[in-house]
DNA sequence: CCCGGAAAACCTGTATGACAGGTTTGTATC
DNA sequence: GATACAAACCTGTCATACAGGTTTTCCGGG
């Protein structure tokens, strides 16, 4: 049936490939934001001339992708930023040996000096506080590594959403997953209370240069809190 | 006919999602790396007792993240890094208005700066003069702004790839589909040749203190162009 | 024994039709 | 005008079919 003489006859990446590419092409054009209702599949395949399942494929790459969201019954719509995608790409990159755990973490440094700097000049009250009670929070919980670990997944991000600007906090919420694979280990390292209690008390110093408002100062101890979680990992034998 | 007694019927992520989870599942447990073959879509159907089109969907969706590489006749295999997703996710973002070009740029200065710096005391000879070669095909065809651009796209990814760290590879990468397409309206606000060659003695600035080996200095002549970049597009009123 | 080539087996790409729910819309009744 | 019910619409999943592309197998000739 579908004669194709429709887009003009592309070379041969595939209808999927068309399909998505005129999907995020609507989105552009109509100029579309997070919520808004896409075309159903029905319509697309009616457009593009070709099956529902070329179309189907395509709209649950987007949406795997989380660039859509979709749910049954429902149109798919615009979906809000999502880290989902990267997650995904840094995770296979370290299950596949493409990467490696210290070069996540080199990249983590480098990024969060800077959103600790952001942070220290452009946050919130609200913020400032909700960062602070991170680190409080790790400090209560300190003999359960799993909750100590939540909190200190949640101060980072919220460093970085402190940072207004969400680009920092797509990156920083990807690395989580590896973080939440490799922090336990870091954590062994910590032997005694004291050392563990130390991890920590770095933790606050870094809320504390936020609320204080010196950029320059929790930059400071956001590295040292790298270098000694960096150096944790090494000690731990992590590649 | 399917039962679903088979993985102990989980909410309801939906068929798909698991599926997708079983295949990334898969390559975790077996240790695969990029180019080794995955099951087939038929293996796939029989193991989670789901229809092709579930399967389907599943390995259409990693293959649009790029994670796995598909294509006809073939099984597919384990990709190769590829900033394939990233880049869908930031375009997204900056499409949807979610995120701004000069946020970006933000990003793009934090991470360039570090790869710079790890380029001038990691890089080998021959990425080095590849870094000079692009900053010299740039002053050659200075005449013709987008081929001017693809070399300082080029550049910066050259850069990024002397780190040694694909991380940050990635994430440049990522990002020049967005310079793409902001890239020439900074080069029309620098309106006389002079003003032209000033921009790409910058690059030829960053190029050689990688040659070098002067991480200092190669950072600062980096911030220094990112900084007239910056305010190059803030002149021609991007947001 | 090796080699070349053809057939068979296997695999993905796409299309079609069907049906089970979930959601929205419209309508008719109170 | 409000409410409840039905119709229309939409996505989720399944089954089947067939057109190519790719790998494997096997057989005949050297």
């Amino acid at each position: 049936m579908q004669d194709s003489r429709d887009t003009g006859d592309e070379p041969s990446p595939g209808l999927v490939s068309t399909a998505i590419q005129a999907i995020t092409q609507h989105i552009r054009a109509e100029g579309l934001a997070p919520g808004d209702l896409l075309p159903s599949e029905a319509a697309m395949t009616r457009q593009l001339n070709v099956s529902r399942t070329v179309v189907r494929e395509a709209f649950r790459s987007l949406s795997a992708m989380r660039l859509i969201d979709m749910s049954a019954g429902r149109r798919a719509t615009v979906a809000k930023l999502d880290t989902g995608a990267m997650s995904m790409v840094i995770e296979h990159g370290i299950t596949t040996q493409q990467i490696s755990v210290q070069q996540v973490y080199d990249v983590r440094r480098t990024i969060e000096m800077r959103t600790v700097a952001l942070a220290a000049l452009r946050r919130t009250d609200a913020e400032a506080a909700a960062i602070a009670s991170f680190a409080r929070l790790m400090r209560e919980n300190f003999k359960h590594p799993e909750i100590v670990m939540e909190h200190d997944i949640a101060f980072h991000e919220a460093i970085a959403g402190a940072s207004h600007n969400p680009v920092f906090s797509l990156i920083v919420t990807a690395f989580s997953g590896v973080t939440r694979r490799t922090w336990v280990i870091g954590w062994r390292t910590r032997s005694t209370d004291e050392d563990q209690l130390k991890m920590i008390k770095g933790h606050e110093d870094i809320a504390e240069a936020i609320l204080k408002g010196d950029p320059r100062l929790a930059a400071e101890h956001m590295a040292q809190h790298f270098d000694k979680s960096v150096k944790a990992l090494l000690d731990a034998g992590i590649a």
